[in-house]
DNA sequence: ATTTTTAGTGACCACATGGTCACCAAGGAG
DNA sequence: CTCCTTGGTGACCATGTGGTCACTAAAAAT
């Protein structure tokens, strides 16, 4: 937890750190940052860093549980007008989640690299606090699924759609890296199209 | 490339070095080993780390490249007795690359760890050297594939195939390094077992 | 006007990093 | 018995780390 001084600090300050954080976190991940690097790029002194926040951990902690706090009350009130067909939910959920990273891309890199395994410490203490990567939103979301429609056993379904949501949002975010595309409804368009075309293969099976 | 001194020392002494790195890098990744605790695990200097090898990242390819090599040496010579039929050939080949990770557990986790995306200058080096992981070994398997079978796009498909075999991979080494099973084969069977469900699943759709 | 409180600073700490190099002991050559 | 070559060593180097603390300057309290 950051101290009372943090909180007191003009807004202006305080984004400037948190921005900082970010951007830092976002690009070399936990274990690389370096906070002399945070200090320098927003504009403060290691010593008042460590005023506002006890640890280098405290500080990343904070950031993160803020940001996704951001983005689950962003996609929170735009659910309730999503498609009621399971798929079609799965899909329109997903885009929405994409065009969140793309619309907040610093934002978007820190949470995807925070959740993404590795084996390290900060690592499993992420999942001892937030669960594990999307299966907490995704698992969230697919709970109440009727199972009757499923062909096998509901656990290993699930499990599935969640390797395969997993890998294409990896591809998909590796491409979009590649071509600089800037119009982000064009980007939801494709991300969308593309998603159904594969989802449509998982549902019926890719073989003839 | 490690100098001439390298090759002439005794195996034992060869191997300590070789072993010590494996480890190593196996437990800690590339960047957050430590040379320190490489040439005292492997009970030499630092100094002679430095004369056999010109730098860390040169140390770290050098075994990188023996290990895959021994890798695929030893998967060549079982794949000629595999089942024909693609689905059944890809579930045994992916059974004998998994029991060898479990047979060599410290070899099996630094290929799998040098193989992890991530974005770090090392993981960069290793891609453009090697190619990108999983999908080097699954390409070369799957290149010749009898596409009139597939429902969908080949391209399509044989990267959901891809996906999804990360997936299970993935998942099942987890829950692999929790219960302590020590009978391999009974491990491989398990494997398979499991693994041929999920396959089931995908070949024919998750609905009904 | 003087004292006290307080936010902020940056030199500094102990430690670890990858890598170097002056030195040493041992063995072969003369 | 002397050289001299040579594999091996570990103290040492510059640099970077997360974190501290004696200090300052200015505002608040007296």
């Amino acid at each position: 937890m950051p101290s009372t001084l943090f909180f007191e600090l003009n807004n202006e300050k305080r984004e400037a750190i948190m921005n900082a954080g970010i951007s830092e976190f976002g690009s070399y991940g936990y274990e690389n940052s370096s906070t002399n690097r945070i200090v320098q790029k927003a504009g403060i002194s290691k010593g008042s860093l460590f005023k506002y926040f006890p640890s280098k951990e405290d500080f990343y902690f904070y950031i993160l549980e803020q940001i996704t706090a951001e983005l689950i009350s962003d996609l929170k009130g735009k659910t309730d007008s999503l498609p009621t067909e399971l798929f079609q939910r799965i899909i329109a959920y997903s885009a929405l989640e994409f065009a969140w990273y793309m619309q907040y891309p610093e934002k978007g890199r820190m949470i995807i690299k925070a959740f993404a395994k590795s084996d390290t410490a900060i690592y499993r203490k992420t999942v001892s606090k937030y669960g594990t990567s999307q299966k907490g939103l995704t698992d969230f979301f697919l709970q109440d699924v009727d199972t009757s429609r499923f062909r096998g056993d509901k656990q290993k379904t699930l499990r599935m759609m969640h390797w395969f949501l997993k890998g294409f949002n990896e591809d998909f975010l590796d491409r979009v890296q590649m071509g600089e595309e800037d119009n982000l409804d064009k980007l939801k368009w494709e991300y969308t199209a593309s998603l159904s075309e594969y989802m449509e293969l998982l549902k019926t099976g890719i073989l003839k």
